[in-house]
DNA sequence: TAATTATGCAACTTTTTAGCTGCATATTAA
DNA sequence: TTAATATGCAGCTAAAAAGTTGCATAATTA
């Protein structure tokens, strides 16, 4: 399968997903996958196929009660994402400057 | 199309891309599309694919050299997907406290 | 108990993505 | 000028992704 880095860049890279994601960070409360679907115009199993991508990059987590399943962002896996770019971050302004600073690092 | 940010997200949830965009982050000059070929077990044409993506994401810029096209990465437009991050980062720690904050900030 | 509601599962279609091969062409080297 | 090199373009395949509909089932409500 994926690698977890490589999981979490894809679940964010589709625009749906990051509404969706989005909305839940914003929640003030736990929502039903049926109350998340009722915010986007598409089917019900369409939203719940996009939350188990989120689910599986741990981006949202979930808690059932009775039959509802209640949804929930966690926002800290983006930390890794995060990570990532601090890497080029360095290279971001002055690139050449900044390269070369990597570069004599490199050679140390 | 694609709006630009999920071009850029698109771009880097491929793991060979991000491959690429490494090698040529580090890369101590421009490189051509067979140098960078020559680093991956993968035809020139699917590199050359992965290219153009990185390309109309802002993230590897070219240069024609007579037959040689030159790449060179340009991290730049990665600074958008920091500020994208930059509004979730609030709540990577103690993210209830965090999201209260949040939430006050706004009724105000 | 009967009707409603929330959800999961399975199967299907369409589109996108990742990769390939083959061929044409322009540039450079012998 | 001939051979080699670097590349683009077109077309193809296979797999993954995004989305749908239909049906089954468990939990609530009337």
């Amino acid at each position: 399968m994926q690698d977890n880095i490589t999981k979490l860049f894809k679940a964010i890279a589709d625009p749906t997903r990051r509404d969706i994601f989005h909305a839940l960070v914003i929640a003030t409360s736990a929502l039903s996958i049926t109350q998340i679907s009722n915010q986007f115009e598409m089917s019900r199993q369409g939203v719940t196929k996009h939350i188990k991508i989120l689910n599986d990059a741990g981006l949202v987590k979930m808690e059932e009660q009775g039959r509802n399943r209640f949804c929930f962002a966690d926002p800290k896996p983006l930390k890794e994402v995060n990570k990532w770019m601090q890497f080029y971050a360095q290279f971001w302004d002055d690139s050449l400057g900044n390269l070369e600073s990597y570069l004599d690092k490199k050679k140390v």
